[in-house]
DNA sequence: TTGTACGCGTTATCAG
DNA sequence: CTGATAACGCGTACAA
């Protein structure tokens, strides 16, 4: 293994620094400095201009990131945190889309599965150096003030999904069919909480301004089918028993509606579900609220950018919900 | 916007440096430094050592990355190469797993979503200085010799899985139970087509083995629920129709499941289907081939920790795939 | 234990 | 206006 002596060694091969291109070009480093960064404010001869970049693209020179970021405090990396990454079919969405974005303007996007547990905050800045972090999930008070500590611009994603408004949208296309008892199908999912009680709360505002009783509350677990049964079991024992459920997502409709076909039942016939997302697999005959993942994912790029330009105005406002009516409700 | 003068400015409370910490208790340095790293064959007394701690505690320092990566030419930071963040279940495991078990050893995890058309990953090295990076997807040869020109040392995953190995499960157990003609989903989308071949090449390599005819393909695109209807419309047509379908995933499965139902039929009665991961959602009745995510995220980590300490010794075998049996094959 | 050169790019200050 | 010189940012590691 190690005695591969008649190797030529793969020669890490030095890496190209701006001083070499300053030599071979015949200038100073100052001088390959100010054209690689298009300094305003200091003219350089167009000739030389041509010369330095020609030299630079030839020796294959790009800027070493660490020494940039040693000078300048801080890097060109944009840190996503992320809590989870198993919301996988949006989270990709956006963070493809601000990586396009971002490397245009010579930005690259870096995400992190972040934990307080495993590592808290105070220590990720001097690891990374972010020059701005995008926050796709909550964030606690002393971890906000822990980012400000950091030079680090700060942009949350949380609140541009109007959350609640889903769960009421949810319960007025029910109410719209004629549904009077619902049942609401809430996640054990601990890193989902707080999504999911505003998804929660906003069905309950919509019963109550509907006039109709609060929705019955029933926790299921994705990892575990015998949830769902017992939440379906339940809903069916009721005294009034429920004609509607309003799941927290797609992924929980779907199991509610494959719950009901193991029993002979059908979704949207014997009762309807609802579900939340527009998933893929949704299209195959699922109610549901959309979430506009594009939209989405190009409001939170304009958030981005403008903090990156310190522009202040917001970017503008997006319907990113719409009802899907299919086969389930 | 800029006039607020009255403000203290949240003062971008300047970084603790080695050097604070050297003046503020009284030695140089070099001796914070070798204290800090913990450098071997340097001897510094006990005391001092204490104490140096114990002021770098106080005042809160923490080594800045970008000067030790300027230094040591390597920073930090492992780099996870993603494809694609959709397949979140499985991905999120291991880099879950990979970030707890690099924090102990003073890394961190860092993923990006690579696309050549974004951006080459030759430009990616010097902007983040990788002192490893994890490949999750296939890397060409022009890839991989670009990783090689950095310094980072690189560990791919791909081939992890044996998803030929997955294909053969799913014909093995549909032979089992009798079934003679087989259909096979075969997933549109670009970015899984690596994995899909293999897992399609083990199912016909099982039909040969056993005598089968070669499976019936389909290609079906979760985007698009027409092309699973398409799907089963040409394998209830043909002279002798097909009476079991390996999917390329559970997605997949569960969606001909649901064309299946909107149809009258049942899957698991009037055709048999099987899938691939074991996702939460499969929990509800669908037959799969589970890929134990767990023991497949401690291997990604084991080969990851072996290439830091330069171990050449491969990490234990482990079987990730196991058949799980439920309603519907 | 300490002094100090080094890694690399940036930018304020100078000289023509 | 065009270009050069040199100091700086911060941690590391060799020579003393």
């Amino acid at each position: 293994m190690a005695g591969d002596e008649g190797d030529p060694k793969p020669k890490p091969s030095r890496r190209v620094t701006s001083a070499d291109v300053a030599r071979a070009s015949g200038v100073s480093r100052a001088t390959v400095s100010y054209v690689l960064n298009n300094v305003p404010n200091r003219s350089v001869s167009a000739a030389t201009r041509e010369h330095v970049l020609a030299t630079a693209q030839r020796l294959g020179h790009i800027p070493y990131a660490p020494a940039r970021s040693l000078r300048l405090g801080r890097s060109d990396i944009v840190l996503a945190l992320v809590r989870d990454y198993t919301y996988g079919y949006i989270a990709d969405r956006i963070l493809s889309g601000l990586d396009v974005a971002l490397a245009q303007r010579g930005f690259v996007l870096l995400s992190h599965r972040y934990s307080e547990q495993v590592r808290p905050l105070a220590e990720l800045w001097p690891m990374v150096a972010p020059a701005l972090v995008v926050s796709m999930g909550g964030l606690s008070a002393p971890e906000m003030s822990s980012i400000q500590d950091s030079r680090a611009k700060l942009v949350a994603v949380q609140g541009v999904l109007p959350h609640g408004r889903a769960g009421e949208m949810q319960v007025e296309y029910l109410h719209s069919k004629g549904h009077r008892r619902i049942g609401y199908a809430f996640p054990a999912d601990q890193s989902v909480e707080l999504i999911a009680t505003e998804r929660l709360a906003g069905a309950r505002r919509a019963c109550e301004r509907l006039g109709l009783p609060e929705p019955s509350l029933r926790v299921v677990n994705p990892n575990d089918a015998s949830t769902f049964f017992g939440a379906l079991d339940a809903w069916a024992k009721m005294a009034e028993p429920i004609t509607a459920v309003c799941a927290h997502n797609d992924e929980i409709a779907i199991m509610l509606g494959a719950g009901l076909s193991s029993r002979g039942l059908r979704a949207g016939i014997d009762l309807a579900v609802i579900g939340v997302d527009n998933i893929p697999m949704a299209r195959i005959g699922v109610t549901t609220i959309e979430i506009d993942a594009d939209g989405f994912a190009e409001h939170v790029v304009e958030m981005v950018l403008h903090s990156l330009d310190d522009r202040t105005d917001k970017p503008r406002e997006r319907e990113l919900l719409r009802l899907i009516a299919r086969d389930t409700a």
